[in-house]
DNA sequence: TGCGGACGTGTTCAGCCGAACACATCGTAG
DNA sequence: CTACGATGTGTTCGGCTGAACACGTCCGCA
């Protein structure tokens, strides 16, 4: 979605607007990242426009969306079940939006963009203590062996399994007897991996 | 404390920052209030910030300094262990505070001052699908059968146990066959109901 | 081999911004 | 009566800002 420069200047952007309020100006970005002419930042800002992360908030100034940046807080997209297709920052498919604070689960700041949540269906993942109607938080990277990924299967819908090798072919194994382990054919599509629970009791 | 005109300004700056994240210019203020000169928009600032409650932001742009805005966070505190006694307001025995948006877990506003939030420690509610170092968040209420709730046994640690009723006596029971029931001599001390739960899985 | 996108330099320009200075009015406290 | 603060007007200045134009490099893709 992003490129490496551009997420890197997004990260500025968020961390400088989350500390005073105010996005930094082209010339700040021009001065932090070292370049001579102010116009590769206005070119970043302007891709990153386009790819709709952020926007001119008064009609001059570059900035992220205001509620993007309230305090430390991390917006994350919430999604059911996932269609076909991996889960973009596109936020329109969301089922709903969620705040919440990255220091709750040891992330760093540029773990932002990279993060959605799921809402779990079924007892596959019991046997590793994750539930019906749990929400699961996500980071898109690349998975290691023993990983919980979110991972598309049947090119249809997102299941939660956790990541197994035996010898070089990939496995998704559930967390539960009763479910057969998953052989991915092609190739393992990962859509993100687990770092967090949210469960609600009440 | 600020006089009539002060506090209109102050809160066209307050609207307009919430709003957009960016407070108004000095001419946005003049043009808003229909001020034929810029200065008495700058006069009412320098006023304000001489008061406390605005300053400059970035140096030029002024603003409020706090971030009144911010969603309606919770601010929870998050014990360890907790000693003899009954877990208060008082937030200086509290390991560390934890902000988390409420209606994650469909809390109402008023359930504020009656949360924390337990570290969880042993295997004892692993049949619960609670693990070692879950973050439990916990109401303080009265319990209901069947409750997850944190109870202060023996006087000294408080530990999470299901309440259950054996006729009229109450138990605490571990979802752990590994462990036995507790049977409360004296009163029950509940010290709050298990409401959610939050886990860090890197 | 050519095309386009990502990335970057160098420069110029019009507009907005805060700041400052000079000055006026009004009410109130000493 | 005077001094001062609150509230304004009118004007000017230097600095910062986004925007635009021209130009160049590198790399992947058709």
């Amino acid at each position: 979605m992003l490129t490496e420069k551009q997420e890197a200047i997004l990260d500025f952007v968020r961390a400088i607007q989350a500390e005073r309020g105010i996005p930094p100006s082209t010339r700040d970005i021009q001065r932090q990242f070292g370049y001579a002419s102010q116009n590769a930042a206005m070119n970043h800002l302007r891709a990153l426009a386009k790819k709709g992360v952020i926007e001119q908030i008064d009609g001059r100034t570059w900035g992220l969306k205001a509620r993007l940046v309230q305090a430390h807080l991390f917006t994350v997209p919430v999604y059911g079940s996932i269609p076909a297709g991996r889960p973009t920052a596109e936020e329109q498919s969301a089922e709903e939006t969620l705040q919440l604070d990255p220091s709750l689960f040891g992330l760093p700041a540029r773990a932002a963009n990279r993060l959605w949540a799921l809402r779990v269906r079924g007892d596959s993942m019991t046997g590793a203590h994750i539930l019906d109607g749990d929400l699961a938080l996500l980071e898109r990277r690349e998975p290691r062996a023993g990983d919980i990924i979110a991972a598309l299967v049947n090119g249809t819908e997102t299941t939660l399994k956790r990541l197994l090798y035996r010898g070089r072919a990939a496995i998704l194994h559930a967390e539960n007897p009763r479910y057969a382990d998953i052989v991915p054919e092609s190739g393992l599509e990962c859509q993100g991996v687990l770092v967090g629970l949210i469960r609600r009791t009440t």
